[in-house]
DNA sequence: TTGACTTATGACAACTTGTCATTTATAATG
DNA sequence: CATTATAAATGACAAGTTGTCATAAGTCAA
């Protein structure tokens, strides 16, 4: 967590820092991100940085941690939008994902997902994913056509997320093999859907 | 890939740079191992290093490889001992790897699955890994019981290794939670396999 | 022995990150 | 207002990192 002292700044200095670390990481997977870069975009100094910040971590986490959160809102307004189907919720919000316009954000979001599979981030991750993500999306997903026990939904959830978000990162990082990507996602997706189904037993 | 260079090398010669780099890969994960403190090691002149390899993903690389292999016919082993069964297998395969006593190169195994979702070394493996495991281990997987087409096969490993990987990673990284990540890979093993599982339909 | 070619070396440039003594600004108090 | 105490800001520095390349040392055939 970024310190007190950031957190007070006045909003115009907070945007500055955090226009200038947005830039760095949209033009630079994590491990190649450079606070050095970022304070010398920025005329910020090194002393500073280290004042509000423990590490690239922390500011990484920060910014991090709002895209969850619209990723999060966007995700239930999906689901509520079918009819609250897990699986066919997942195939939406991938599209949604992969074929965004560019934004002004769109290296930023790209390799959001690309870093989210990183060993230096995904220390923390689970637990600002877990936080963020899974609660209220639980409570978003009906089951009833699904052959599945509602304390298994967090486990369903742990075996889909990371699907699609390998499916994300590996369709933002190669566009070229977009389509073939997709299609192997639909199969996974399918395979674990059918695989559930509520089916007729004499 | 090495070098000539260094494939020519005298054996001994070769065993000293590869045994050192492991004891650093052994250590340290991916990201803070450093060539610096291989090459200090050995005292072997930093340009010999970059003779023999392109850089540190490429030594890197090169160890897996060897251990890649070796998973790969264990794993075989543990098919051909449970009936071919992917599911079973896959519990047995977690117990065997997160079970062995601490052998000389237990660090390094624990680093290499750590590793396994680390965005530098991911770039690779993904062909390193689909090249060494699938092939014959696709062949080495009887679906008879259960409602899989032959060709759905691939996509299956493609849903099941991932969690492998997973709870071997956190397991061997928290050693302490090892039971409850246990419980957790089972559930998630089983609600695939019963999904999929051939039910008699009237 | 000489020249041609291969391999080996380590100093160097160009980067990292995090710290900390010192300076500067702000607030409080007599 | 002047003085003191407290908090914030600064940038030079130490201690690392990686990859290169001019030069040195072998090797081997002519």
């Amino acid at each position: 967590m970024p310190s007190d002292k950031f957190l007070h700044l006045e909003d115009e200095k907070k945007k500055k820092i955090i226009d200038a670390a947005k830039i760095e990481f949209a033009n630079h997977r994590y491990e190649d991100a450079s606070i050095n870069q970022i304070i010398k975009n920025i005329q910020m100094p090194r002393g500073s940085f280290y004042l509000y910040f423990e590490n690239k971590q922390d500011l990484y986490l920060y910014i991090l941690k709002t895209y969850i959160q619209s990723f999060k809102i966007k995700f239930i307004d999906i689901l509520n939008k079918n009819e609250n189907d897990l699986f066919q919720s997942l195939i939406s919000f991938f599209d949604y994902i992969v074929n965004r316009d560019s934004d002004y954000d769109h290296n930023l979001i790209r390799n959001i997902f690309i870093n989210m599979n990183s060993n230096q981030v995904d220390i923390a991750i689970p637990k600002l994913v877990a936080d963020e993500l899974d609660g209220s999306i639980i409570n978003n997903i009906n089951i009833t056509n699904y052959n599945i026990k509602e304390e298994e939904k967090e486990v369903i959830l742990s075996i889909v997320f990371p699907i699609f978000f390998h499916a994300v990162a590996t369709s933002l990082e190669h566009p070229l093999k977009k389509e073939a990507i997709r299609v192997h996602y639909l199969k996974q997706i399918n395979i674990i859907k059918r695989g559930l189904e509520r089916k007729e037993i004499c």
